[in-house]
DNA sequence: GGTAGGATGGGCT
DNA sequence: GCCCATCCTACCC
């Protein structure tokens, strides 16, 4: 929890793209019913009881892939989806891989649009994130008055618990966020 | 602006 | 066989 409010702000890099992740979601051990590892260890979230900072990226609905950072020491299951970042670095190129002709906000403010647009795939599952390529750096710091707390989304289970945050100045969450507050100056020029 | 429905395949009961 | 930590398109305001 502590580590996906600190994830926002960071600087996600793969090759020649890059982002800031602006919307985390953290899945947690113990009575989160709707966290993959609440069923326990299995072949596919073998990674998410492993050490923590490594890459789980799992397929979802048949197509797409989701990217989450493992938090916990190993033995321990919890990990944090990155479901949006903003665009940075190599937007020719994930423009290429996303189809073209949208704005650059909507490239990757999902978590299964940002795999498309970073290249991420099945392939980075169990990846060191500290080593690379695939890298998470440190981006600017990050205000506790920028960010947002809300439910997480597209899920049912523990559905109420309050483990979704945003970067509120980002054009990049912005959509999916209820009663959105007035987006920061100092938000704005950091991105 | 908004919502409804389909695509599509692995994981688990 | 059912359930998804999703996204896009079509269609309707």
């Amino acid at each position: 929890m502590q580590v996906a409010r600190g994830l926002l702000g960071q600087v996600l890099v793969h090759g020649p793209t890059a982002g800031i992740i602006v919307e985390t979601e953290a899945y947690l051990g113990g009575a989160d019913l709707a966290a993959h590892s609440a069923r326990g260890l299995t072949a596919r979230t073998r990674v998410v009881f492993g050490p923590p900072g490594h890459a789980y990226v799992y397929l979802i609905y048949g197509m797409y892939q989701c990217l989450n950072l493992v938090t916990e020491p190993a033995g321990q299951p919890g990990c944090v989806l990155i479901r949006a970042i903003h665009p940075v670095s190599g937007v020719e190129l994930m423009r290429a891989r996303r189809g073209d002709t949208r704005k650059v906000e909507q490239l990757a403010n999902g978590p299964g649009k940002l795999t498309l647009a970073l290249g991420i795939t099945l392939a980075h599952n169990g990846a060191d994130v500290t080593r690379g390529p695939l890298v998470v750096r440190q981006g600017a710091c990050t205000r506790e008055s920028e960010i947002a707390v809300t439910p997480r989304i597209g899920i049912t289970r523990s559905a109420e618990l309050p483990l979704r945050f945003l970067l509120v100045g980002s054009a990049c969450s912005r959509a999916r966020l209820l009663s959105e507050p007035r987006p920061s100056e100092a938000v704005k020029k950091s991105l």
